[in-house]
DNA sequence: TTGGTGACTTAGAAAAAAACGG
DNA sequence: CCGTTTTTTTCTAAGTCACCAA
């Protein structure tokens, strides 16, 4: 079960990270005594011999390439670099002789990924712009201005003050303490000189936040064509670092645009969230380039921190992140080759686990009963991932949110109660949190009471003798390549086989019923994986809407069968099953709806007389009259009266009846109405199992786009149904390699 | 045996674009 | 057509896992 609203389920409590505690716990190592641990390490390097792709002769410039583009030639006045004209030309749609369908031609397995690479660097984001002199940061009550550099971290900070971030403590703590650092080496305030800026209680950044919001309001208000001439000029900044030319073709870039600086947006719990990522420079990047490319023009005034040749990397450049100190790539899009074929032997491997599951289920099952705690808790942890598709769960710092997966789960993360019964609540990835009620293995059972047998206490961990690298290394000695993430692939595209295999669907339904189903289907596996997202904010009110306007469509359904009776009373008693929901739709109810038809008229009308004098007061023509507005709602309330009336009385309207027609015309609306019906009773069931559940990342990552596929043709559903355009460029290679009878 | 770190995949939120409905 | 809602794309955080050095 998913359980209500993710707010909710965010952690609250600031538990202790706990260091990771190894009970050396003498009983049970005296009870199950440590003997051959030995994990069969089969290092069995079968390779598999493939077709070796061909290399691509003579590196092609961008330019070059710019040619030979089906794109005729334009004229530029742009300045050049003379052996790396700049890319500008290159169009996305590319030649059809550049397209490279590796699935079919074979996949190179050995460690070299490539031959040569070219492109033009990095984009950077603008620089700082400082606000006009009207604009600033008050503290005390007193405007002061800041030095650019500092004003610009008060702005990051100014421009969320409604958001949850920027009323998160830590945040603010975070924020403050490394805004003061950016002041005090800027100088300080400017004005009032001497101000110093101690308390971010006195702070007030709404100014600051009234400025940023009239700008977003002033770019909404653009008119269509200035936002499209805006975007162009966008794209045409853009267009030399989309594409990369690598062993000779064209392939895109993903993420070319460096991080602008921001303020750290950590999830949950974060110890560190709201800190200054600073501005990344030229000098702060290593470009990876191939043997003999040029190297692109570094921004003017500026150098590149490195420039690297490594072709057994699949990144274009790199740079350290200030926080963590962790490292930042800029990669192919994923529609490239190269993310292409990774992404082909990960299903391959997943498929490749079909021939081991059964003695590798076999094994922990037995193991489950071993003596030795060692084995007793790799059976344990298998078990979870296999049946619960945990992740591995890897050790985090002190300055990390507390999540666990598997390996890192601690005592107060399992509530056992006999006989079998475990209720899993813990944060996972993302601090999404994981909350499960669930029957276990009788012998699992017991095994994680003696893995929280004292002295194990709050805080410890479950799995004491456990660390992913010791799991995997385990798991390689059944499979190659075999580690924990795998079984997440593996089960979730298994879990899609089988929805598909029981799928009750005739061709000539409809290929929305098709659609329903296949998302049906993809919500199993995104439930197995725990796939979530927020309930967003009006999703309640968006029920209450669809639910309304159901109940709409029922009662002028009614009204159309009460019509019928009127004009041929006869019928009531012939097709009672017709008439049997009129008297269940109570007068009461009918009046809901007359009342909420009347509200949205109100509402209606209400808009309507505002934007035509916001029209007309552009055009400075002569504003309506309040009268008018007045003559409006009056209609809006005339026609509620007759409802009224008519719900009063029992007795439709005679307007009504004549608008109906003909008995074989009202039959003929009825159905309709009965079809639209149901299609809004499916779609909102559909919504409402959608709300909390998040489809797209098993979509993207874990189900094989083969399966999709495969559903797409056997059930005669055109593959834009269930992939987007992105999508289906991702996943080329599953579209053009697979047909109705592929299968997992 | 561990701890750091580099390179890659996976993840939900937020922004942008497209579709919808009055 | 226009404002609203829904879908798609972008963004970047947060995982996994291999490898290396001490």
């Amino acid at each position: 079960m998913v359980s209500k609203s993710k707010d909710h389920q965010r952690s609250t409590g600031g538990q202790p990270l706990k260091k990771k505690v190894k009970l050396s716990d003498q009983k049970i190592d005296e009870e199950i005594p440590l003997s051959k641990l030995k994990a069969k390490n089969k290092t069995d390097k079968s390779k598999k011999n493939k077709i070796k792709q061909e290399n691509q002769q003579d590196e092609l410039s961008l330019n070059t390439l710019m040619k030979t583009s089906n794109e005729p030639q334009k004229v530029k006045n742009e300045p050049k670099s003379e052996n790396f004209d700049s890319a500008t030309n290159i169009k996305s749609e590319g030649d059809s002789e550049d397209s490279y369908k590796w699935w079919e031609e074979g996949i190179n397995d050995g460690i070299k990924k490539w031959d040569t690479l070219q492109h033009n660097g990095v984009m950077f984001p603008p620089p700082y712009e400082p606000l006009p002199t009207n604009v600033k940061l008050i503290y005390d009550g007193v405007p002061v201005k800041l030095p650019p550099e500092a004003e610009e971290v008060a702005g990051f900070f100014g421009v969320m003050i409604n958001t949850d971030h920027a009323k998160n403590p830590v945040f603010q703590k975070n924020f403050f303490s490394d805004f003061k650092k950016v002041l005090k080496k800027a100088g300080g305030v400017i004005e009032p000189k001497d101000t110093k800026i101690t308390s971010f209680k006195k702070c007030d950044f709404s100014k600051m936040f009234e400025y940023y919001e009239t700008k977003r309001e002033e770019r909404k208000q653009l008119s269509r064509a200035e936002k499209k001439k805006l975007k162009e000029e966008r794209d045409k900044m853009e267009e030399p670092y989309k594409y990369c030319i690598l062993d000779g073709r064209k392939e895109q870039v993903g993420n070319f645009r460096v991080e602008p600086p921001s303020l750290f947006r950590g999830r949950g719990q974060h110890p560190r969230t709201g800190s200054l990522k600073t501005r990344v420079y030229p000098e702060d990047i290593i470009l990876n380039l191939g043997p003999g490319s040029p190297i692109p023009e570094p921004p003017a005034g500026h150098k590149w921190g490195e420039i690297r040749r490594d072709n057994t990397v699949q990144w274009l450049a790199m740079w350290k992140e200030n926080i963590f100190n962790s490292v930042k790539y800029v990669r192919f899009a994923a529609n490239s080759s190269l993310k292409g074929i990774s992404d082909y032997k990960k299903f391959e491997k997943a498929r490749e686990l079909k021939n081991h599951i059964d003695v590798i289920r076999e094994d922990y099952s037995k193991n489950l009963r071993s003596k030795v705690m060692f084995e007793r808790q790799v059976a344990v942890a298998t078990y979870l991932i296999d049946v619960f598709a945990l992740r591995a769960g890897g050790e985090k710092g002190e300055d990390e949110a507390d999540t666990v997966g598997c390996c890192s789960l601690r005592y107060e993360h399992i509530e056992l109660s006999e006989p079998n019964n475990v209720t899993f609540d813990f944060l996972g990835k993302d601090s999404i949190r994981f909350y499960q009620k669930v029957e276990v293995d009788q012998q699992v059972f017991k095994s994680l009471k003696l893995f929280k047998k004292s002295p194990k206490k709050k805080g410890d961990q479950l799995f004491d003798r456990l660390d992913p690298s010791i799991l995997n290394k385990h798991l390689q000695g059944y499979m190659p390549g075999l580690t924990a993430k795998v079984f997440r692939t593996y089960n979730a595209s298994k879990t899609m086989q089988d929805q598909i295999d029981s799928m009750d669907i005739k061709l000539e339904d409809t290929v929305q019923e098709k659609l329903l189903k296949y998302n049906a289907a993809n919500r199993e596996v995104a439930i197995l994986c725990n796939h979530q997202k927020t309930v967003s904010k009006n999703h309640e009110s968006s029920i209450q809407k669809a639910n309304d306007k159901i109940q709409e469509l029922i009662w002028q359904r009614i009204r159309l069968k009460k019509c019928l009776l009127q004009i041929n009373p006869q019928l009531k008693k012939k097709e009672k099953a017709l008439f049997f929901e009129i008297d269940d739709f109570k007068k009461e109810k009918e009046l809901e709806v007359v009342e909420n038809i009347y509200e949205k008229e109100v509402i209606k009308y209400n808009r309507k007389f505002k934007n035509e004098n916001e029209k007309r007061k552009e055009n400075s023509e002569e504003l309506l009259a309040d009268e008018k507005l007045q003559e409006w709602l009056n209609t809006a309330k005339e026609y509620r009266d007759v409802l009224i009336k008519e719900v009063e009385s029992g007795n439709l309207s005679e307007e009504f009846i004549k608008k109906c027609g003909s008995e074989e015309k009202i039959r003929n609306n009825i159905k309709k109405f009965d079809q639209r019906i149901q299609v809004a009773f499916i779609q909102l069931k559909d919504r409402e199992d959608n709300s909390q559940v998040s489809l797209g990342t098993s979509k993207i990552n874990y189900i094989d786009p083969r399966l999709s596929v495969m559903f797409s043709k056997k059930f005669n559903v055109p593959i834009e149904r269930l992939f987007t355009k992105t999508l289906r460029e991702k996943f080329t290679w599953a579209i053009e390699s697979a047909d109705e009878n592929w299968r997992f």
